[in-house]
RNA sequence: GCCCCGGUAGCUCAGCUGGAUAGAGCAGCGGACUUCUAAUCCGCAGGUCAAAGGUUCGAAUCCUUUCCGGGGUGCCA
C-alpha cells in the first residue's frame, strides 16, 4: 500500500524493490504513523539517504529531527519512538537505540541476504527501471544548425546535451520526439541562393559545390552587406584619404545593390519561384548532409526525420499573428508589433516596423506545432544560456494566447534547458587555432588523432583495421563526457589535454572499466569456465569492495530518474562514474579467475556482468559510444 | 539603469533539492605490476564553500545586502 502511494506521487517511479531504500521508505513510513500518530502522515518525508561514511551504515533515517520541530519534541525522543516501533526484519540489522546519533538520525545497515535479493531484482533486462505510471510525450529541441553553415562549436553543446535529454526520457519510459530547428530561411540565406544563381549565369559550375564552399559564400555574403557600413563609419570619424573613402563608398554602393538583390530574391523564394527554390533545395541537401554526418559520427540520434526547418512555418506566421492582433493579445508600439508579458520589462517584438516576421515569431508557431500536432506535454529546448530572456518572453506570449494548451486544456510544460559556453583556454569562448570559429569536425578529427596516438602508444601490437574505430570511440567519448558530465548551465573550459589524459574523470576511465570486464569474460572463455552458469548464481557480497560496488549499482535507477526528471545529464555522469570507480576497487582487490572458491568465482563473475550492464545502459542513455578492448 | 546566471582545494569541477568531519580528478609527495588491461588501485597533503547578516536542532545549499566575473537587454537568428 505504501509502495503503491510512493509510485503514485513520483513522476517517473524507479524506485522499486530493487532499491533498498524505497523498501526502507516503506517499513519507515509505518514506523513514524505508530509512533508519532498526532503527526498528519500524508506529510511523513522518511527522509532516507544513503550514508556518507561506512561507519553510519548503509542508509539513514533522517526524519526524527523535522517531525520533533513540527509537534515540538526533542528530535532523539522521536527517533527512539520511531526505532521502537519499527520493523526492518529481512532488510537490515535491528535497529535499537544505540543506532541513533547526532541530533537523531537512524542509521541502517542492510543484512547480506537483502543486499543479495536487491541485487537480483535489479538483474533483469530492465535493470530495474520501471516504466512511468503515465508516460509523458517529452518534445526535445535539439542541435539547431543553419543552412550554408557549417557545425561549429556552439552546436556540440546542443546536439550532445539535448541527445542525452532525449535519451535520457527514452529510457525512463516516455515518448521522445526531436526536433532540429534548421536555420533555413530569412535574408542570410537568400543572400547565398543570389549568389549561386549569379555564380550559374557567369557560367560556373555549382553541381559539385561542398558546404564549406557555402560557408565561405554566407560569409562574405554577410561581410559584403554589412562591414562596409562600419568602415565608412570609422573613416568619417577619424578622417582618411580622399581616396579610400571614394573607394569605400563604391563598395558600399556595390553592397547596398547586392542587398538589394538578396531581397528581391527572398521574395522570389518565398513565392515560389521555381529556380530559386530549386538552388535553395539544392544547399539544404550539402547541408543537411555533412551535418546530419556530423551528428552520427557524434553518436546522436538526429536524422532528418527529426529536421523541422524554420521554412516549414512560413505559412502559420501570418494567421498567427492576425490572431493575435484579432484577441488583442499584440498591439502595435513605434510602428512594430510587441506582446507585453507581465514580469518582462521589454516586450516581445512579433513583427517588424517594415513587415516582416522575427525568431520569436517563428518559435511561437512552432510552440503551436509542438503542442497541438506533436501532442508535447513537455517541451525541451536545449539552446545556450544567452537565449535566456528570448525563452522567456516566447513562453510567456505562448502561454498569454494559449497556445501551450495541450487537447485537455491544461498548459504543456515549457523548459528552457538552458547551457553554457565552451571556453578556450584563455577564458574566452573557444575558438580555433587560427582565431576564428572552430569548425566541429576540425575539434573530432583532432581528438581523433590524439586518442589514436594514445591507443597505439598502449598496444603497440593492435592492427590499425582495428586501432582505428577504437580511437574514434575512445575520442567520441571523451568529448562527450567532458560536455555532459559538468552542470549544463555553467561555462566550461575545453580542453584536449586534459579530456585526453584518459586519466581520472573522462570518459576514456568509464571505458577502461567496460574493457577490463570484457577482459574478464574473453579470457574465462578461454579457461574453459561456464560463465552462462555463472550469471544465475548467488550473489555472495562479504567483501567490502563486493558491498560497495553492489550499493553503487542499487542506485542507477532512482539516479537515472532523477537524471531525467530534472533535465541533467550530469548526474548520470556522475553515478557512471561511481560506479565505474567502485568497480575498479573491486578489481583491484577482489580476485575472479585467480580465485580458489567456486561459488565466489561465480558470484563475481555475475557481478562483473551486472556491472558491465548498468555501465553499458548509462553510457548508452548518456549517447556516449563504448568499445570491448583499447 | 534593469534583468538573468555564476563564485567551493594551486588548476578543472562534484555536492543527490537543509543533514554528521564539504568530496572527486589533475598537479605535488609516498606506496602497489612474473598475477583477470597499471588508461588502474591504495595512502599523504591541500578549504574562512566570495563577504556580512538572517531563518533553525543543523546552511555550501533557503532569505536579505554587498563585492567580483559572465551574459542579456523593442525591430539579427
Amino acid at each position: 500500500m505504501h509502495l503503491h502511494l510512493l509510485i503514485m506521487s513520483t513522476n517517473t517511479p524507479s524506485a522499486s524493490i530493487t532499491d533498498p531504500s524505497a523498501l526502507l521508505d516503506e517499513r519507515f513510513r509505518s514506523a513514524i504513523e505508530a509512533a508519532v500518530p498526532e503527526f498528519d502522515p500524508s506529510r511523513i518525508n522518511t527522509s532516507i539517504t544513503a550514508s556518507r561514511q561506512p561507519k553510519f551504515g548503509d542508509f539513514q533515517c533522517n526524519a526524527a529531527m523535522g517531525i520533533a520541530k513540527r509537534i515540538g519534541k526533542q528530535p532523539r525522543e522521536v527517533a527512539a519512538a520511531i526505532v521502537a516501533n519499527l520493523d526492518v526484519e529481512g532488510i537490515a540489522n535491528p535497529i535499537t537505540e544505540d543506532d541513533i546519533a547526532g541530533p537523531g538520525f537512524i542509521n541502517i545497515t542492510l543484512l547480506p541476504e537483502a543486499l543479495a535479493a536487491s541485487l537480483e531484482s535489479l538483474d533483469t533486462p530492465e535493470l530495474g527501471i520501471t516504466p512511468p505510471v503515465e508516460p509523458k510525450t517529452i518534445v526535445v529541441d535539439v542541435c539547431g544548425v543553419n543552412l550554408a553553415k557549417q557545425m561549429h562549436v556552439g552546436h556540440l553543446r546542443s546536439t550532445v546535451l539535448g541527445d542525452a535529454l532525449a535519451r535520457l526520457n527514452e529510457r525512463s519510459g516516455h515518448t521522445v520526439k526531436r526536433q532540429s530547428h534548421v536555420g533555413d530561411w530569412g535574408l542570410p540565406i537568400a543572400m547565398v541562393v543570389e549568389k549561386l544563381i549569379e555564380l550559374e549565369d557567369t557560367g560556373e559550375s555549382v553541381a559539385t559545390i561542398t558546404l564549406d564552399t557555402l560557408n565561405g559564400y554566407y560569409k562574405s555574403a554577410q561581410a559584403k552587406c554589412k562591414g562596409e557600413h562600419i568602415a565608412l563609419k570609422t573613416i568619417i570619424k577619424y578622417g582618411g584619404h580622399p581616396k579610400a573613402l571614394a573607394e569605400c563608398e563604391l563598395r558600399i554602393e556595390e553592397a547596398d545593390a547586392a542587398m538589394e538583390r538578396a531581397k528581391s530574391r527572398l521574395v522570389a523564394l518565398q513565392s515560389g519561384d521555381e529556380r530559386s527554390v530549386a538552388v535553395w533545395q539544392r544547399i539544404y541537401d550539402i547541408t543537411m548532409t555533412e551535418c546530419l554526418a556530423t551528428c552520427a559520427r557524434l553518436n546522436a540520434n538526429i536524422t532528418d526525420e527529426h529536421s523541422a526547418g524554420e521554412s516549414t512555418y512560413r505559412d502559420e506566421l501570418a494567421p498567427l499573428v492576425d490572431d493575435l492582433i484579432n484577441r488583442k493579445i499584440a498591439e502595435e508600439d513605434d510602428s512594430a508589433l510587441i506582446v507585453r508579458v507581465d514580469g518582462i520589462k521589454a516586450p516581445c517584438i512579433i513583427r517588424k516596423r517594415d513587415g516582416g516576421f522575427l525568431y520569436a515569431t517563428t518559435d511561437l508557431a512552432a510552440i503551436k506545432r509542438r503542442v497541438e500536432k506533436l501532442q508535447g506535454d513537455t517541451v525541451v529546448y536545449s539552446v545556450d544560456s544567452r537565449q535566456a530572456l528570448h525563452f522567456r518572453q516566447v513562453f510567456g506570449v505562448a502561454h498569454k494566447a494559449g497556445y501551450d494548451l495541450k487537447a485537455d486544456g491544461t498548459p504543456a510544460n515549457l523548459v528552457h534547458a538552458a547551457f553554457g559556453t565552451i571556453m578556450g583556454d584563455d577564458g574566452k569562448p573557444f575558438k580555433s587555432r587560427s582565431g576564428g570559429t572552430a569548425k566541429l569536425s576540425d575539434l573530432l578529427d583532432e581528438a581523433v588523432s590524439r586518442a589514436n596516438a594514445s591507443v597505439a602508444e598502449k598496444n603497440p601490437d593492435m592492427p590499425e583495421s582495428e586501432r582505428a574505430p577504437i580511437a574514434e570511440a575512445v575520442a567520441i567519448a571523451a568529448i562527450k563526457y567532458a560536455d555532459l558530465s559538468n552542470e549544463s548551465i555553467k561555462d566550461y573550459v575545453f580542453n584536449f589535454d586534459r579530456m585526453l589524459a584518459f586519466e581520472g574523470d573522462t570518459g576514456p576511465y568509464l571505458l577502461y572499466a567496460l574493457v577490463r570486464i570484457s577482459s574478464i569474460f574473453r579470457k574465462a572463455n578461454e579457461a574453459g569456465i561456464d560463465t552462462k552458469e555463472a550469471l544465475t548464481a548467488p550473489f555472495l557480497l562479504n567483501d567490502p569492495a563486493e558491498k560497495s560496488l553492489a550499493l553503487a549499482l542499487l542506485r542507477y535507477p532512482r539516479t537515472l530518474g532523477g537524471a531525467s526528471d530534472n533535465f541533467e545529464p550530469n548526474r548520470l555522469c556522475a553515478f557512471a562514474y561511481e560506479l565505474a570507480s567502485s568497480f575498479s576497487s573491486f578489481f583491484d582487490k577482489c580476485p575472479v579467475l585467480r580465485n580458489d572458491d567456486a561459488e565466489s568465482q561465480a558470484s563475481r563473475l555475475r557481478l562483473c556482468e551486472l556491472t558491465r550492464r548498468v555501465l553499458k545502459d548509462a553510457l548508452d542513455t548518456l549517447g556516449i559510444p563504448t568499445v570491448e578492448r583499447m
